[in-house]
DNA sequence: CGCGTTCTTGATCGGTGTCAACATAAGTGG
DNA sequence: CCACTTATGTTGACACCGATCAAGAACGCG
């Protein structure tokens, strides 16, 4: 996926080695949790936050096809994935689900719930999962105690809004080859940053949920990346796909969709 | 347009007087403020920020036009908007010009630069406009001293990511009549939130504009409002639209698009 | 091994993008 | 104030993408 001025990863850069507030409890160590490059809570504490035990809390293994929470349940921890995957999930104006993203480790969940302090979307396991649990009113204090914790956060929460907003309009204005794309090279290069194969990974999600997030009928993924493989642009056999030309996947997303909005720039 | 789970408009719900830290610079007072219903700064100000002069800060007046601010710029306020109408327009992956938001009065602008400190999108003025400025300094200093602060504008920032949220998983899956229908009802929701007539209101973005935002062309968008106009929903005089039929137009919505997501309920 | 779920593939049709021409408004300069 | 130029909006003809409905195939799970 080509460098996008808006599209970024949401989570810190921590790569230093980081206080393991999980060893007394008797799980295994942070320090050797994969999703440590990208963790805000040991970023948060090594902010400043003078106890970050307050922060990270337990852990919490999910089964494939259960509920991380649902909406309306109370905000009283956010989560950050350890391992497995999970699809968030929101009931449209016709009170259908549809899938608005797709979390794996090292991603933050439950941000949907700071509006209200209810949660307002539901998080689906896409697989037997493990996150951490981080509590929101640790992560509170903190930032009341240490302005850095908070510039962190606000910080984070900016990425993750301009994030969306960066999806919502190429999603809007592409057609759908561009989106599935967008989608594939966009797993590609997130499966990278967490150290596995770019090139070749497993879709752990089913053909409807990718419809459903990229705005396409299941039969049109299926089409579509039929299309891709006779192409010759990636190899697939169900749920694992391989990129076997990037390149062309990247120049798809750069053929021009619907007309852009007139420049006047002053 | 219909209660909507995951839809909600930005802005504090200070409904109070609030003190007045404008008069003393002569300019006209915030109780005078047609925006004042929805003023994050006052909002704040109520919450124990010790000096709300810190926070509001001068006002700007804005030419038809003219950017508020381009990427890249520093962030060094945060907007609202006192009068007027912006678009907000990012350049997405081709480098084209998309619109993916209009902000009328009451409507914070500049959240786009909280994640790196610098702007990533640029703020056009649809008309003559003008804003007041919030000092980001000051608000970072307000949510240090005040946990209310702090979690007011937390909470602001998650109810613009749920926004965000709900009208990408609808963009994304509504056709285009759907589309346009949801943007016309939104508009005059909108104008009847500032006290203005939801009923009869003039648009102040061009039809490339909404095309842009909705993701269809300038054609569509002037087929369909043509269409709407013979079906009796809209009365339209070039940018002067009317809702006739509020009911037909809500009824649009709520027919099927695309298939939803399966559902697993554990 | 049998059955449900998921995935693929095909035929058909409607919705939208595309290109073109034209109409109208807005802005500009004499 | 008018004539000119440019931006903006409308309308039509046509092609193509992608949804729909239907049937069949491959896998997963009991």
């Amino acid at each position: 996926m080509k460098p996008h001025p808006i599209a970024v990863v949401p989570g810190g850069q921590a790569e230093l080695a980081v206080p393991d507030p999980m060893t007394a409890q008797g799980g295994s160590a942070c320090s050797v949790c994969p999703a440590l490059p990208t963790c805000m809570a040991g970023a948060m504490g090594m902010l400043g936050c003078t106890a970050p035990e307050l922060i990270i809390g337990g852990r919490r293994k999910v089964g494939r096809h259960q509920s991380l929470y649902r909406p309306n349940d109370v905000l009283a921890t956010l989560f950050q994935v350890r391992s497995g995957q999970f699809k968030l999930v929101a009931l449209d104006l016709m009170g259908e689900q549809r899938v608005i993203g797709f979390y794996m480790a090292g991603d933050l969940l439950g941000l949907d719930g700071l509006a209200t302090g209810q949660h307002q979307l539901r998080a689906v396991a896409l697989e037997d999962s493990e996150v951490c649990e981080i509590s929101y009113a640790g992560l509170q204090a903190a930032m009341s105690a240490s302005p850095a914790a908070l510039r962190q956060f606000i910080q984070l929460l900016g990425h993750v809004s301009l994030r969306e907003a960066a999806t919502s309009a190429f999603m809007s204005n592409m057609r759908c080859e561009q989106r599935l794309g967008y989608f594939l090279l966009n797993m590609s290069s997130r499966h990278a940053a967490l150290g596995y194969s770019g090139t070749s990974f497993m879709l752990r999600m089913s053909r409807a949920d990718i419809g459903s997030y990229v705005g396409i009928t299941p039969e049109s993924v299926s089409r579509l990346i039929g299309r891709f493989k006779h192409n010759g642009w990636i190899t697939v056999q169900r749920r694992n796909v391989g990129i076997a030309d990037r390149e062309q996947l990247q120049r798809l997303l750069s053929a021009d969709p619907i007309p852009a909005a007139h420049s006047s720039v002053p």
